[in-house]
DNA sequence: ACTATATTTAGAAAAGAATCAAAATACGGA
DNA sequence: TCCGTATTTTGATTCTTTTCTAAATATAGT
């Protein structure tokens, strides 16, 4: 089995959960359970946007004992963000 | 009916297709079928991704006799690109 | 009015994504 | 090893998105 790709960058940003998620991974890590309490969403369903989020590389996760700890990995905005720049008013370069 | 709201700037921005779309548009305005002809598309299903970002802003067109002249909005991008900068690396402001 | 060209809209099929409940896994402690 | 907590995986359901064909609209020229 090749390992399906699925969802990219740019589909991983189109969910807004998925965007709120990395706002408040933003201020620090959070463990999986902290960031389900955030949303009106079940356990399972937080776990696969995180899941989302790994695989296109805009969150790294940590095993500390039975906690998963998510944090930002912000190397996997630079594709999104080198696009948009591209649009940019008043860009330089 | 109080109008679809439907796609907003991050599902516009999820499909490879519109995002192709807008990099052409970056070089100079060009027609829908001038666009049409650059994908192995429909013309009918480049047009529903047209109508998408115009839906949300990234997008202008003018008619000009039979023809539809699209042109990007920059403005459009605003929200996008806000977000992003959020997460970019030695981030000013 | 009729025709040709350019494009969009409507309707439907197919693929993809979000969500949940239930089962499975991982870890640490008694 | 058995139990409890934290989290993920699986499978099903539903909603959304992409795409097509066919029909509709808009415009200009004859």
């Amino acid at each position: 089995m090749p390992k399906k790709a699925k969802q990219d960058v740019w589909g991983a940003l189109a969910d807004g959960t998925r965007r709120e998620i990395l706002l408040l991974l933003r201020s620090r890590p959070h463990t999986a359970g902290e960031l389900a309490d955030q949303f009106e969403l079940t356990a399972a369903t937080v776990s696969h946007h995180l899941a989302v989020l790994r695989e296109c590389g805009l969150v790294l996760f940590e095993r500390r004992a039975q906690t998963l700890i998510y944090s930002l990995d912000t190397e996997g905005f630079e594709e999104a963000s080198a696009y948009l720049k591209l649009f940019a008013r008043g860009r330089r370069k």
